[in-house]
DNA sequence: ATAAGGTACTATGTTTTGCAAGGTACTGTA
DNA sequence: TACAGTACCTTGCAAAACATAGTACCTTAT
């Protein structure tokens, strides 16, 4: 039960990395390495074994697909792209983001006035 | 393995109902009712079955303490206070809060210009 | 006194997901 | 053939939110 910063900044992370791949790939078709690419550059890290099974999830459930593409460099490459359903979950999210950021907003806010000077 | 709104804004909630609960109590003392109220105001829904064993997670981490009270209405209360070390990691926190909206939103934002022409 | 109902706290099991660690496979070079 | 680099995939673990159920205290009514 360790309840240190790490473990925090983990938790926070939660269902935010699926918001982020989605609107990375609005972008235009990316590959794995490229979305990892793109997180570090906003200091969202992000690690391989976190984002390959997430990339599975979004493709399973409709969101996402991909296409095969040779590299001169290496194996082939996944690339990804949204499909229409993906997009319109990606709003979604956004939406929900922004609520839960106003909520965390509202609760934060509130602390510096409210010290309810009591009776006396 | 079912993706939707509603799964993915739990997973949203991780991580902030910890700072939450900490900003909400740091503007005095509570009993959890009292904070279930509080969230509810700000739209952070919160089911008692989550909201207790976090508060038992803090104190046990000596981030919390608290005193019991005598209710007229009921059984007796577990009111909640910050230790002086849950103020410092309160406060670690919001900063965290505030990187991960700044990564989030640098993500999100970029998806308009971006287009990347190639070169042809 | 006892029963009923409300309030407050606690405990258990399930599910999801981030991460660490390790593995497979394709490519080019020495 | 051996190697290094790139890219993709899988497995097992841990943490936390939630649903559900249960315990305990208090007041009121019969």
């Amino acid at each position: 039960m360790n309840l240190n910063l790490e473990n925090s900044k983990t938790q926070m992370r939660r269902g935010i990395l699926e918001l982020c791949a989605l609107s990375i790939i609005a972008r235009g078709e990316m590959y794995p390495s490229d979305i990892i690419e793109e997180m570090k550059r906003s200091d969202l890290l992000v690690m391989e074994g976190t984002l390959y099974p997430l990339l599975t999830r979004l493709k399973n459930a409709g969101l996402l697909t991909y296409r095969w593409e040779e590299s001169k460099t290496g194996p082939p490459r996944k690339y990804y792209a949204l499909t229409p359903e993906g997009e319109l979950f990606k709003n979604e999210l956004q939406l929900t983001w922004q609520e839960l950021v106003n909520a965390v907003n509202s609760v934060n806010s509130s602390s510096t006035t409210q010290n309810i000077p009591s009776h006396e």
